[in-house]
RNA sequence: GGCCUGUUAGUCAAGUGGCUAAGACGCCGCCCUCUCACGGCGGAGGCAGGGGUUCGACUCCCCUACGGGUCACCA
């Protein structure tokens, strides 16, 4: 066989040669051990939760080392191309605070960075493929495939179109013309000299050594629209965008032997590869892998649901670096970009998704933050999510601030909400538009007793009293209402008690929150003001 | 089914031949001048099973079981 005419023969438009484009896209001039990754999604729809784990991975890699980190829009498949999808997952990204450094909105010197603007680039490396006898067209129809299919099923041999399965190996440049004349579609096949019952060892910077069976299949490279598939352009594309680590799931690895193969056919130095686990999710009592289908696994629902991008990311960082709550714990303050990513810290199997372990995540992560940067970042969720809470808020800045402050700061902040849609239920009582008696007094107690325990304590309160005075007044209150002063006492000698300090800062808590659970009553009628106090105080008393 | 890969408590995980097998979340109990949150103290709960190798295996090897991935002109 003449592969040379063969290629002229399918390639007839293609006029550059490989050599101009290893010369158009020269090595990368970067510092010594950067590295350069790409997260290369395909524009089918928004990027899920998933997605996070390989993106973060590359970023890091690539800050860590002042490499680069690029994006690349992987549309080879046009039926499943959706509209718009290319922007929102940039958009998406940018939300978590991840951006790249190429991509089809920054083109770099390396670009097209939306593979089907590359199409010329791999036909003209398609076409040395066949020259040197390492593809051919393969003119089966689907048809002809699922026999051949049902076939190899029937005799329980591997699937697949390889060694004597394919026919069209054998054309001659006569046949294929003919078939070319007769206009019938084909596809551009690997002539896979693979053999699978060799083993061949490869090593995974996450995965360690593998043992992976040589591949003999002779797979698609380019489709009969003329499109690579993902394989083809993987290896072109990282070869020519100098792609030094691939990120990649763990779904991958099977194709990896086929990869190394092609990587080989066309003399190119391997990149380093690490396929990563997959998140999984619960399906009753079966793990299963994230997928875009699952509802919610969506990234901006997670905003929506008022989820802290910074929240979430963490999150992920303690799935994918089992060392980052250890460090994070000795550096609270640090941003995160500075958490010293490590590749050996990373899991070899897949995590199941903890939505308990977020919230708690969560919690810490916005306990961390002031009180202004809580504000900042509640005006704008609430702001596209709850915009009657965003005109209240930002209606009273300063009074927010100070409700937001309560319990913030120093060793040991409190861990009141996870989510900025726990905001209103937790701090809503403060304003007049949610406050809101929903709460009634545990435990048995006499109408008339609550009711003089609330009159006593209007007589007594004063607004400017310290926290030592107004607690000693609760206790002059319990005392000539009946309660015991003391609930330690109370607990070792219940006797001639109608209950104890506990049970009457119940009831003045009910009439100035509404609720049975509130932060430190004292600040809370600091910042409602003695006005309103009273008046919430007053109001009770005609509830009773 | 073939091929690949994984298996430490409910979940996430340290651990690389010699420990009473870290820690975190969750759960339970106690403490912290008022509830909650925070924090502190304590508790329940684990090396999938079976064979080897070894003076000694969570750690090395083999088998089994179970989980996951993949076998497209999808990525």
């Amino acid at each position: 066989m003449d592969y040379k005419a063969l290629s002229e023969l399918l390639f007839p438009d293609v006029t550059n040669t490989i050599e101009f484009y290893e010369k158009k896209y020269p090595e990368r001039s970067l510092p010594e051990g950067a590295k350069v990754t790409r997260f290369a999604p395909s524009p089918t729809g928004f990027v899920h939760f998933g997605g996070l784990f390989p993106v973060l991975v590359d970023q890091y890699l690539a800050r860590q080392s002042s490499g680069v980190c690029y994006l690349r829009i992987e549309d080879t498949d046009s039926n499943r191309e959706v509209k718009g999808a290319e922007l929102d997952i940039i958009k998406s990204f940018e939300l978590f605070g991840i951006s790249f450094d190429e991509s089809i909105i920054k083109e770099g010197l390396y670009g097209p960075y939306r593979q089907s603007d590359r199409k010329e680039i791999y036909h003209t490396y398609a076409k040395k493929l066949v020259s040197d006898g390492y593809a051919y067209p393969c003119f089966c129809a689907k048809k002809d495939l699922d026999r051949l299919r049902v076939n190899q099923k029937a005799k329980k041999l591997n699937l697949g179109y390889y060694g004597g399965f394919a026919k069209c190996r054998n054309l001659t440049l006569d046949q294929v013309k003919e078939k070319l004349d007769a206009g019938i579609p084909y596809v551009l096949r690997l002539k896979s000299f693979g053999d699978c019952n060799n083993k061949i060892k490869f090593t995974d910077l996450v995965k360690g050594t593998l043992e992976l069976t040589e591949n003999d299949i002779d797979h698609v490279l380019l489709k009969s629209d003329g499109m690579p598939d993902y394989h083809l352009a993987h290896v072109i594309d990282d070869h020519l965008m100098h792609t030094t680590h691939v990120v990649r799931g763990e779904e991958w690895l099977p194709s990896l032997p086929f990869h190394i193969q092609l990587f080989n056919a066309f003399g190119f130095k391997l990149p380093k590869y690490m396929h990563i686990a997959q998140l999984m999710r619960l399906d009753g009592n079966a793990k299963k892998k994230l997928s875009k289908r699952d509802k919610g696994a969506g990234l901006t629902s997670y905003i929506s649901n008022g989820y802290a991008p910074e929240a979430v990311i963490e999150y992920v960082l303690t799935l994918l670096n089992s060392n980052f709550e250890d460090w994070r714990r000795a550096n609270p303050d640090l941003p995160v970009n500075e958490f010293p990513f490590s590749i050996k810290k990373m899991s070899l199997s897949g995590a199941l998704f903890d939505l308990v372990k977020l919230a708690d995540v969560s919690r810490n992560v916005l306990s961390r933050m002031t009180a202004e940067q809580i504000y900042d970042r509640l005006c704008n969720w609430t702001q596209s999510y709850d915009k009657k809470f965003n005109k209240v808020i930002t209606q009273n800045p300063d009074y927010t601030l100070s409700i937001l402050s309560i319990g913030r700061g120093g060793q040991k902040p409190r861990k009141d909400f996870g989510l900025w849609s726990e905001v209103k239920p937790y701090i809503g009582f403060f304003f007049k538009e949610y406050f809101k008696i929903t709460d009634q007094p545990e435990g048995e107690f006499d109408k008339s007793d609550i009711r003089a325990v609330i009159e006593e304590y209007l007589n007594l309160f004063d607004p400017g009293d310290d926290k030592d005075t107004w607690f000693e007044k609760l206790k002059t209150v319990a005392e000539k209402t009946g309660f015991c002063p003391s609930t330690k006492e109370y607990k070792q000698n219940p006797e001639g008690w109608k209950g104890h300090i506990g049970d009457t800062s119940m009831f003045i808590r009910l009439a100035i929150t509404g609720r049975l659970n509130s932060p430190d009553l004292y600040t809370v009628m600091q910042i409602l003001g003695g006005q309103e106090c009273r008046r919430r105080l007053q109001k009770y008393l005609t509830k009773i």
